[in-house]
DNA sequence: AGGTGGTGTCACGGAACTGTAACAATCGAC
DNA sequence: GTCGATTGTTACAGTTCCGTGACACCACCT
């Protein structure tokens, strides 16, 4: 799962030992030094989060940040506003222009990343409350928990995402490189073959409640979660 | 029906944007700027919800919040506690004194207003008791103590409130993150496998009780507080 | 000042998980 | 039936994840 931030900075030394530090931790960072840049920057690259100096010359961060907030289109987009000055006056004004959160020059790496993904976390994950049932196995989502024939039943974490899947996909034929899109997300690079094994162990633990058929091979294809049997 | 908002602050221009931004989403706010107008303001005109500054000139907003929910007449106004960045650490005793939430400057406007609706649906909500009981271990909130058998057992305060937590939200399982949110609030950033320490610590309270169990790790996901053994 | 309890962080080690290779079994076309 | 292609199965090593104890820091108390 890649994170974009976009950086607006307009002092270059800054930006570069910011950009270094994120990059450092794994992010993709995408330094600008104004507002022209970053307009440009937000349509094209679609940034998770952004990374906002307080003052920029032309039009201000703070300016640039209530703009994009009342902006439908963007106002998801979390910002955090970076501000030299440490005074009273810039929390105060920090409030209304609804930056996510703030944080005064000069702040330790640790805390600046550390801020970065409490935002996003906090940005993200509207809580998956549903319940999933076929066939006896049930599947709670909320307490990440599986169930067959009343046998709660310990499964890997990647065994769980697998079943999930084929549970909201079921009786449709997916190739390994689908599943592996799916299941283990879009930007990993494994072997095909990988998911035959995975495909054996949920077999394995669907044996041990007569409930092997339900994965199928198609051959020449991938593999189908049928709830019609055979 | 009218919700009232009783704001103590003592800086204007806070204030004022404050009472802007609240009357813009729909409450009517009274703002006042010390303890004793705050008072004379609570028999007056009875609000729905106090939002209190940390710090006051006088009494303290800390001071007058512990007195308000000490006296049994008003004790049941929620209170939200309004600090600046810098008492942050106080947190704990903030909750300790009978707030029903905290929030920290700078905040977003959103969040703000989403800590109000949250702490008013909870205090409305009549299941929301000063008394949880699960598996014969008792929480009394007003008390802040527990029994567990009938013995009286001593939480530090995040311990007590994660086991809070986890009691009020039994059988899901929530990720670090979602922990830190919800136990430590948010706005705190902190290392996420602190709350693995933390974890660790309730665990070890438990298990003098043979509760261990109660607490679980959900590989790869988070914790979970499950009712239903395994 | 010194003591105490609470808290966040770190480092280490062990356990669980996972990708891969290697081999066995099966299928389908001829 | 034979043969190549495809899939099943197993073992294993590398990696990630988690539990645990230790420790430093801070607020508070005496």
């Amino acid at each position: 799962m890649d994170i974009k931030i976009l950086l607006v900075e307009d002092e270059p030394s800054i930006r570069d030992m910011l950009a270094m530090l994120l990059e450092q931790v794994g992010f993709i960072v995408q330094g600008v030094p104004d507002v022209q840049m970053a307009e440009r920057c937000l349509k094209d690259n679609a940034p998770s989060i952004i990374l906002l100096d307080w003052m920029l010359p032309g039009i201000s961060g703070v300016e640039w940040c209530r703009r994009l907030k009342r902006d439908k289109s963007y106002s998801d987009i979390p910002v955090i506003l970076v501000s030299a000055r440490s005074e009273e006056e810039d929390k105060v004004r920090g409030l209304d222009v609804g930056a996510d959160d703030y944080i005064c020059k000069p702040f330790s790496p640790k805390e600046l990343v550390a801020r970065i993904r409490a935002v996003l976390r906090r940005s993200a994950a509207p809580e998956n409350t549903e319940r999933i049932e076929q066939k006896g196995i049930v599947l709670s989502l909320d307490e990440h928990r599986l169930k067959i024939d009343d046998t709660v039943v310990a499964l890997s974490p990647t065994e769980y995402r697998l079943l999930e899947f084929f549970m909201t996909h079921p009786d449709k034929v997916y190739s390994r490189g689908q599943l592996l899109d799916h299941v283990w997300g879009r930007s990993t690079y494994i072997e095909e073959r990988t998911v035959d094994v995975h495909i054996r162990r949920l077999r394995k633990i669907l044996a041990r409640f007569q409930r092997e058929e339900l994965v199928q091979t198609v051959r020449g294809f991938g593999y189908r979660f049928s709830l019609q049997g055979e």
